[in-house]
DNA sequence: TCGCACGATGTGTACGCACACGAATATAAG
DNA sequence: CTTATATTCGTGTGCGTACACATCGTGCGA
């Protein structure tokens, strides 16, 4: 293995030149550089990045700004795990991280709460933009302090975002879609339940059904899609109702697809005799979800690996801030499709990311 | 941060006391090193993993023994560039990885290059044992020169391995009867293409197999599956003429499933209108495959992240050298379920990694 | 022509933290 | 008091980073 060391005696200059070269920090001459650029390639150097992070021994004060999550909305809590796995492993690199959790039905609760963060004097932030007209408040105020910033699982556009960390939800819908063709008749009609109503054009559960659509669209499927939509699911025994009686009047119905994480709580309000000639295609690999494929109430569920986009946020900044690593303006991350026979093994994933050698 | 300055400062010893403790070398009283146990446990100190590879710079040689791959078989590029990717991240804790490739026909040639890569000396083995008679060899061999191994992508039983990387085959098998399962009908009919002959049983053609059919068992579905097997695909234009004069003969085969990554060559040969009545789910994500994928060849590809295991393998061996971090005795890769609509979507990793550079 | 200032360029080295080995010290045994 | 044994100390090592300092050459004023 070559170092710094070997490169300097070969360049008749001292390490500190050749460290000038390797960071371009300037103060070397051209000719010097170039001799030693030169020799750099040709003896193929490479930082070794465990002495480099040694010696910076940066003490970086990283925040995350996310949804807290609770036992009815459990969503949350895969990203906030790969968050903390990252931490730990950052750890060792001087990195801290501080979490700040808010209501993610509370536009102010988000503001205070950034407003708390902002007070930890952050040198770089994680976030879930959530609310429109909030977020761009947020912006303006860390764009002052130039504090750089991920948007992490929901994107918004028009901002000077690190990068955006998180799902194609549009293309999760289409995938969605083909699923339910492949697994229903060509007479079969099928039937979307947004479990939200007066949705953000910009948000998941939307983009989403859009996708879905636009799958038989752009196939030149002929597709009878009925949709129906709740204003959050707090009346179970009414949702219950307007479901049941909407697949009983159409028989025809069979294939739905939930475009959110609450795919179970839809299901199990579905009469048992429904279910059994349904096909369900839902979102996200929470508990619930995992438990009722496993039963046989949902046939596919489409994770959006959410534990990764987590712990790739904070891997993806710490190289900005430490190795000055631009990422990408979008790192998608993969559209998992989940079985009850491959359910067993997509969690070990999670344990998976380099074990910071 | 703790440091162990902190710690030996408190406790009134010197570092190298404070070290023997952590890593229970010896050589410590019982009262001083109960003494600083405590204090480690109170200030909760953890390793700065940072330091420590620097500090230990072992001087690691592993070998890889698996088989070489060409336009004829691709798949075994796949865990090479893994264990390649891998290669240049431990480059840094002074771990040299040396490939050593065999014909992956030819019992002789396997037995060769091992001997070859005895040669240099390897501290490790990242291994694929594909023949069953000359694999017993080269285990007494390694074993007499304790050198640890891990078998990966293919398991041999009574090994004392220290683990296997790899598929499970037979569950994948299961996952690929319920993916035809799901798009094709009660009455619809199924055939295993077999590209094969003299299946060991161990190898994961024959497990998938063997899992495809039970999947149908379990769940008590009757279901008319046919079988094919050929000896290889040199003679092409024969075993298309087999497979068609059979679909042809049985139109109620309505799915395909090939258990092996020869998927596409083998749907190539089958006739166009027949094609686009069939369904058809293969393993393994080779250029040719996916690109079947894109055109509507195939309908679901199974991977078993080949690329990951490549990987995995390099990093948990390394991981139980210096860190004495022993791995599970078994480590299944995820099944992941591949369509036209996520195949954009899948191993961002890897595809960086092949572009990038 | 001398002296000095100053920018440009380059040197030398302390530091980050854990590791491990040779040397020193303490304690016990003979 | 010597030898042996058990503990513990002190420090060089790994490699890159970055800052204080040294060196050189040029230009300017007197």
């Amino acid at each position: 293995m070559t170092t710094i060391k070997d490169i300097a005696k070969e360049a008749n200059v001292s390490t500190g030149t050749v460290d000038r070269v390797l960071h371009d920090r300037g103060g070397v001459s051209q000719e010097t550089s170039d001799k030693i650029k030169g020799i750099l390639r040709k003896k193929n150097f490479k930082i070794n990045q465990i002495a480099s992070s040694l010696a910076m021994k940066k003490h970086l004060n990283l925040a995350t700004l996310i949804p807290m999550y609770d036992n009815q909305n459990v969503f949350w809590k895969s990203p906030a795990s790969g968050i903390q796995k990252a931490s730990q492993e950052v750890n060792a690199n001087g990195v801290e991280i501080t979490n700040f959790f808010f209501d993610q039905f509370d536009p102010k609760n988000y503001i205070d709460t950034f407003n708390k963060l902002l007070d930890s004097n952050p040198d770089a932030l994680i976030m879930a933009p959530i609310f429109v007209k909030e977020t761009s408040l947020i912006i303006k105020s860390l764009n002052e302090r130039d504090i750089p910033f991920i948007f992490l699982n929901i994107n918004q556009k028009g901002y000077n975002n690190l990068c955006y960390i998180g799902q194609k939800s549009f293309e999760g819908g289409s995938l969605a879609g083909q699923l339910l063709n492949l697994c229903t008749t060509q007479d079969d009609e099928l039937l979307i339940v947004q479990t939200r109503k007066n949705l953000d054009d910009y948000r998941s559960f939307s983009q989403r059904g859009k996708g879905f659509i636009d799958y038989f669209n752009k196939n030149n499927i002929k597709k009878s899609i009925h949709q129906i939509q709740f204003d959050g699911l707090k009346n179970e025994s009414n949702v219950g109702k307007k479901i049941n009686s909407l697949l009983k009047s159409n028989k025809k119905i069979k294939g739905i697809v939930v475009p959110s994480s609450r795919t179970s709580n839809i299901i199990e309000l579905i009469h048992p005799d429904i279910q059994a000639i349904i096909k369900v295609v839902g979102f996200d690999t929470t508990p619930k979800n995992i438990s009722a494929l496993k039963k046989g109430q949902i046939t596919f569920l489409i994770s959006q690996k959410s534990f990764n986009q987590g712990y790739k946020s904070i891997i993806t900044m710490v190289n900005y801030l430490i190795h000055k690593v631009k990422p990408d303006p979008e790192i998608p991350t993969p559209l998992e499709i989940v079985t009850k026979e491959n359910v067993e093994f997509i969690e070990y994933d999670m344990r998976r990311y380099d074990s910071g050698l």
